[in-house]
DNA sequence: GATAGGGCTTCCCATCATGGGAAGGTCAAG
DNA sequence: CTTGACCTTCCCATGATGGGAAGCCCTATC
């Protein structure tokens, strides 16, 4: 199976399972003699187990030790089950970021007349810095300061 | 005021004031005579304003809108507003799409005895792809087929 | 056998926000 | 005049992903 079938089969595109192969998160895969990567059935179910941690959120590096775990025939449903739980304390986090967001901004926008009238409480909270419900929020776990952005830019 | 104090006052950090300015989101500041980049009140207070809408999960485009209502005064408050609620829009999707990956996770945790047994559902649901409230889920608004990734790795 | 087209290879660049660090110039205090 | 803190620009890295170029390979068709 060339990259191209094998990245059908899995859902992870041709240029991520390349990637991958590159960062070590997966073994060099096998070459033709014209130097294509070759794919068999077991590598496509790891490519899935893959995306499938990635659809639940999980970096490359959890991913990583999720694969370690899962190629371990002996490990402890304990030691996979610590990592889940992590997982789901850093989303809970992330959603109590969101709604922190999500809180100011629509009290913000309530009191926003939305008309043509040039005068915005949204804006004037912006200016002065007023926006209460994030000003000491964030109150989960401090500010917001990530380090990367939280998704795709506002359009 | 040097960038060093701009940084300070606004909370914005020296290094990506300076990224601001490259990519056009405030203009170039003043230059000493020895090319020190020179900053007043003013300036300050529009760094401290991108801070705010950055915490509120803003990106650089809509950044951009909002400054330039900031800077219109003729603008209707029904321009910001339209902006604020698509942000809230926005972020209500990216809480679904991270609530629908917790309880998937804790669905599969729950069931996950946790104790030294190799035996573990988790991986088992990875493998398979039964990950029940996940499978049809980002039924909010379609599969979470990010371009980015939702925040930092797993550690 | 030649040619077309699609798939494969590698390599580079971009995103988005942010920080790290190097190499070198500047300024204020001693 | 030296020292140290601060400034400048430039490059690199993150994390996951895609776009695209230049070039090789394979298969089918004429």
């Amino acid at each position: 199976m060339n990259i191209g079938q094998a990245a059908a089969a899995s859902g992870v595109s041709a240029k991520m399972i390349r990637h991958y192969e590159a960062i070590g998160l997966i073994p060099p895969a096998g070459r033709s003699a014209a130097g294509y990567r070759s794919y068999g059935d077991p590598d496509v179910q790891v490519l899935r187990f893959i995306r499938r941690a990635r659809d639940m959120g999980f970096g490359i590096d959890g991913i990583a030790e999720l694969l370690a775990l899962w190629r371990d025939r002996t490990r402890a449903s304990a030691d996979v089950k610590r990592l889940a739980e992590a997982r789901i304390a850093d989303l809970r986090q992330r959603i109590g970021h969101l709604m922190a967001m999500v809180e100011t901004l629509e009290a913000l926008s309530a009191s926003c007349s939305g008309d043509d009238r040039p005068d915005c409480p949204i804006l004037k909270g912006f200016e002065t810095g007023d926006l209460s419900p994030a000003a000491g929020a964030g109150g989960i776990g401090g500010p917001p300061r990530r380090r990367h952005p939280a998704g795709p830019a506002a359009g």
